[in-house]
DNA sequence: CGACAAACTTAATGTAGATTAAGGGAGGAA
DNA sequence: TTCCTCCCTTAATCTACATTAAGTTTGTCG
């Protein structure tokens, strides 16, 4: 296994030692998931975040009508998790499966917290890691709240030009709040595009 | 000026001795915010986080029509900030001001830095905070994209039931993403709630 | 190769919520 | 008191987007 795309991210916000990457390597696991499958398995609370080196995954809710709502993407240097469900240790509103046969790192809950202790360090990276999630997350409600459905897609077009291509046209959808018939239509409409 | 709302707050997830409790005291703003004025002035990217301790805070986005969307309310006892701004030390795409006559304490940029260096268990108290905040932003993207205007309201009176009573109507209407107008349809039509 | 599912398109109809416009009530300042 | 501003309401009209229902194209896998 091919751990150098993990640390050379974590190596761009804190500094460790030959022991302390090697501590830190030992605490990861690997995990392939086929096409459709799912990150955690029913009622998973002691897992904690994953960091994607292949493939593609996925985020999602559920309406009651049983429609999915992409909340994230994560393509390969990207991490996911259900934050919510790892925080309170309770089970989450979220499903994350894989848009394609992907592979991922991730740690147990305990083995965070054992990193914490034994490495304080990657408090600060984690800290780093959770504030840019909230300038995107807090970017994503703005950008729900204030504009319409074809500024969405131009917003998702410039900020994840690489996924466009990857991605089938209904996910992109369900990512900016529309169903893919009017994301089709929007697309094939006076101005293109 | 009484710090101790704060210092318990800070208390509950991580332990300081006096020193470093006075330290952290040292670095504090204090601030008073009369309704309607800013919290950030034009382009004020070096200011950090701020806790309210009295009033109630907002923050919001413009729309290119001119139209306010609030994406957070920040009560005595929650922190507040344009995070974007804060980590790119760009200008933000948030405004934030007071609801009510309010009270905040503040950090600079640069004295959050200090903190972190002089006391580094700061980092893991505001990765803990920061983690928070990713729940709730991904609770209110869920929300945002599954639910109709009535539940979100209903969810709103849930979290936030101190709330209600403080705000006027067309600030939460604002927050759950509907015209003031919608809003009091919604409230004075058949199943009146 | 054939076939079955998944992805995209098109178009008719339906609806949640926006827009516009008007009026009423409560609080504050002079 | 009177005026003014802010807040809430009601109702008519409008529109961005959903829903339903075909049909077409693309992919994938036995």
């Amino acid at each position: 296994m091919n751990f150098s795309p993990l640390l050379d991210h974590v190596l761009k916000h804190i500094t460790l030692t030959e022991e302390e990457q090697s501590y830190f390597v030992s605490l990861l696991n690997v995990k392939k998931i086929k096409k459709k499958q799912y990150l955690y398995e029913e009622g998973d609370i002691n897992k904690g975040p994953a960091f994607v080196t292949q493939g593609i995954l996925r985020a999602y809710s559920l309406d009651k009508n049983g429609f999915e709502h992409v909340i994230q993407f994560a393509p390969p240097g990207w991490w996911i998790g259900d934050m919510y469900s790892f925080i309170k240790q309770q089970p989450g509103r979220l499903y994350i499966d894989a848009l394609e046969d992907s592979e991922i790192l991730w740690l147990w809950k305990s083995d965070v917290e054992k990193l914490y202790n034994q490495v304080p360090k990657f408090e600060r990276f984690f800290r780093i890691l959770a504030e840019n999630a909230i300038a995107a997350y807090q970017g994503r409600l703005i950008s729900n709240l204030s504009f319409p459905a074809i500024e969405r897609y131009a917003q998702f077009c410039n900020q994840y030009p690489a996924l466009i291509e990857h991605l089938p046209q209904k996910q992109i959808a369900s990512y900016i709040g529309v169903t893919p018939e009017f994301l089709s239509k929007m697309l094939n409409s006076p101005s293109p595009k």
